[in-house]
DNA sequence: CCTCCTCATGTTACGTGTAACATCACCGGC
DNA sequence: GCCGGTGATGTTACACGTAACATGAGGAGG
C-alpha cells in the first residue's frame, strides 16, 4: 500500500497553523482569516485530503448516520422505502448505511450488530420479527429505532406502517362483492406481511360464509412461482375464479398462466396484486393492486428518527398510513 | 437518551480486571484464565455489551469492511453481484456496506466519500465512469478498488467484467443468420453498458451489410417503456422482424406489445433480451436472453480485493468473464 | 493611555479498544 | 533452593478530529 492518507496535521504543517485551525476551516470556512482560508484550501487540494469521521464518532459517539436494514436488494418495495428515508435524511445532513438480510432474522441481528459497532445514530427496520439478542442490543444501544411496513405488536420503539390485514380484507371483500366467490389466496414465503394478508383474506371469506383456500410455496416469490401457484390453484380447485396475490410478482405470474391457458381476465379469473409496482401498469389488462405508501412510510420514519434525535418528544410513536387500490382492470 | 452504552472499562470494573483482559477475552477467549473467562462472560451478558469497532479503526486504520456501490437498489442484476461479493467476503470475516447512486456520478462521489470516511478497506464499483474527484480520492485513499460489470478503458485499479460489445455482436449475428435481417436495437437510458451493446449490434449489422436502427428513450427502462419502444420501432420501420433489447424489462414489454398486436413470436418478430433474469423464464414463449455472470463477477471481484488486502501480488488485474445465451424460444 | 472587547488561533483533553512491552506468580528441573 | 520459563494480567501509548477554554494582538472608547 502506498503512502498513508493525509491527516489534518499534515495540512496544518504545510500551512503553518495547528490542526485545530484546519478543522475549523472544514466545518466553517469563515471562522478562519481569509488569508488562512486560501492557504488551507490550497493545501487540502494539493494533498488530496479525504475526510475522516472516525475520530469524531469516537469522541462524540455520534456519527450523523442512519442505518437502514431491508430484507432484499432486488425488491422495488424496499427501494422505495429507502428513497423515502433518504429524501428526509439527506436534507438534514445525515448519511445512510444500507444492509440486507435475505429475510433472515439471524442475518438481521448480525447486520444490526455491525451497524451499531459503527455507532449509527438511528435505525430503520423493515421487519417486526427480531431475535432476542437483537431486542436486547437495541435496548442497550439507546438509539431511536423505527420499524416500518407494518405496525408491530411489540414495538421496539417507534413504528410507521399500514394495516395489511385490513387492506387485504377490504380488497377481498370487493372481489367477493363482484361475484368472485371462489377466490383463492396465492402466497409465497416472504415475511410477516404475507401472513397478515392471509388473515385479512380469511376474515373476508368467513364473513361471506365461504371457505378460505390458500395456495402457497416455501420458495421466494417470482413470476415463475406465480404461474406455478396459479396452475396449482386451478388443479386443486378448478372452479377458482379469482386470486388474491400476496404481491405483484405472483399476480403477474398468475396472469401469464391464465393467458397461456386461455382464461380471460377478469371475466374468467380476477387477479389482484399487492404493492402497486410499475410493472402492473404495463400488463394488459392493467393489474389491479393494493397500493402501499412505501416512500411515504420511509419519509415519516425518517422524520420520527430525526425528531427523536433532536430531543423532541415524539407524540405519536406508532403511525398507521392509509392504503388504496390502483386503477386496474383485472377485478 | 438513556444510559450510555457499556464500554470494556465497565465490564472490567465489574470483573475486577483491566479492560485489556476483557479485550483479550473478546478476541480469543482462551487467552485468559478459565475462571476469568466465566466472570467476563457473565458481565458481558449482564451489561449487554455491544462491540465497538471505532477505536480499532482509528488506531489501526483498518475496518475489515468492504464497500459496494451500486446504481440501483431494485435491479436484480446488482443484487446478484452483491450476493457474489458477500459470498466471499463473509467467509473471510469481512463486512460489507452498500450504497446506491441512482446512476449519478456525483452521488457516486458522495457515497464513496462517505465510505472512505468510514475507513473501508476495499471497494467494489459497478460503473466505470467517475468524476475527477472520485478518481483522485481513490488514488489517495490507497485502498484496492475493483470495477465490475464491464472492463473499463481506464481502470482505477482492478476490474472484473465481461465483453458486452462482443456478446451483443454474437447474438445479433445469430439473429441475422436466422433470417431476421430487419433487427432493431431497443435501448433505454441506463448506463454505459447500453452503449457497448449498441456498438456490438451495429458491428453485426454492418458486417452483414445492413443499416443499423436504434430506437431509444431517455427514460429508465421498464415494461411500459419496452412496449412503447416496440410500438415506435414498428411505426418507424414496419418491416421490423427482430428486436435486440438492452435488457429483459424492455424485452418483456416488447413481447407484451407484440401479443397485443397479434404478432407471433418468433415467427413474425424475434425478441432477444439481456441479463437472463428469472422473469424471462416465466413468459410464453420463454425469452431468449444474454446471460451475464453477475454473481460470478461479484465473487471474482471480492477475491481480487481480498488477495490484494493480504498483500498478494495480483497477477491479472483485469478479468473478462464469458457470457452465454439462455435456452429461450423467442429467437 | 488604559480598559475592554473582538477575532484569530493555540492548547489541552477526550473518547475507547488494542499492540507492544512489562511484570509477577508459580512450576519443574537440577 | 535457585534458575529459567510459562502463562496470566497489567501498563503505556497510540490513532485523529473537535469541544472547551486560553492566549494574544489589535482597535475603539473614554
Amino acid at each position: 500500500m502506498p503512502a498513508k492518507r493525509p491527516t489534518l496535521q499534515d495540512i496544518a504543517d504545510i500551512v503553518g497553523v495547528t490542526k485545530m485551525t484546519v478543522s475549523r476551516y472544514l466545518r466553517a470556512p469563515d471562522s478562519v482569516a481569509p488569508a488562512t482560508q486560501a492557504k488551507i484550501a490550497e493545501a487540502l487540494t494539493s494533498l488530496g485530503y479525504i475526510k475522516n469521521r472516525v475520530p469524531a464518532i469516537l469522541s462524540k459517539s455520534s456519527s450523523k448516520t442512519i442505518g437502514i436494514i431491508i430484507p432484499s436488494l432486488s425488491n422495488q418495495v424496499f427501494a422505495d422505502l429507502v428513497q423515502g428515508v433518504e429524501n428526509v435524511t439527506a436534507a438534514n445532513g445525515y448519511d445512510t448505511l444500507i444492509a440486507h438480510t435475505g429475510y433472515n432474522p439471524q442475518t438481521e441481528e448480525d447486520k444490526i450488530d455491525m451497524m451499531l459497532s459503527y455507532q449509527i445514530d438511528g435505525l430503520v427496520l423493515t421487519e417486526t420479527q427480531h431475535t432476542p439478542r437483537t431486542r436486547q442490543m437495541l435496548k442497550k444501544a439507546g438509539i431511536p429505532v423505527v420499524e416500518t411496513m407494518e405496525v408491530p405488536g411489540e414495538p421496539l420503539d417507534m413504528a410507521v406502517g399500514m394495516n395489511h390485514e385490513q387492506a387485504a380484507f377490504e380488497v377481498v371483500k370487493r372481489m367477493l362483492d363482484s361475484g368472485k366467490q371462489n377466490t383463492v389466496y396465492l402466497a409465497a414465503r416472504l415475511d410477516s406481511r404475507t401472513l397478515l394478508r392471509q388473515q385479512g383474506y380469511e376474515r373476508a371469506m368467513k364473513e361471506a360464509g365461504l371457505q378460505p383456500v390458500t395456495v402457497s410455496t416455501a420458495e421466494h416469490s417470482s413470476f415463475t412461482r406465480g404461474a406455478q401457484l396459479m396452475a396449482q390453484a386451478l388443479s386443486l380447485h378448478p372452479q377458482t375464479n379469482g386470486v388474491f396475490c400476496t404481491n405483484d410478482d405472483i399476480a403477474i405470474g398468475a396472469m401469464l398462466h391464465c393467458r397461456q391457458t386461455g382464461k380471460q381476465i377478469p371475466a374468467d379469473m380476477a387477479v389482484v396484486g399487492y404493492n402497486g409496482l410499475d410493472i402492473g401498469g404495463a400488463t394488459t389488462p392493467v393489474l389491479t393492486s393494493v397500493l402501499t405508501p412505501r416512500e411515504e412510510m420511509g419519509e415519516q420514519a425518517a422524520r420520527l428518527l430525526l425528531a427523536s434525535l433532536q430531543g423532541e418528544a415524539v407524540a405519536e410513536k406508532l403511525i398507521t398510513l392509509p392504503h388504496s387500490l390502483t386503477a386496474g382492470e383485472t377485478l
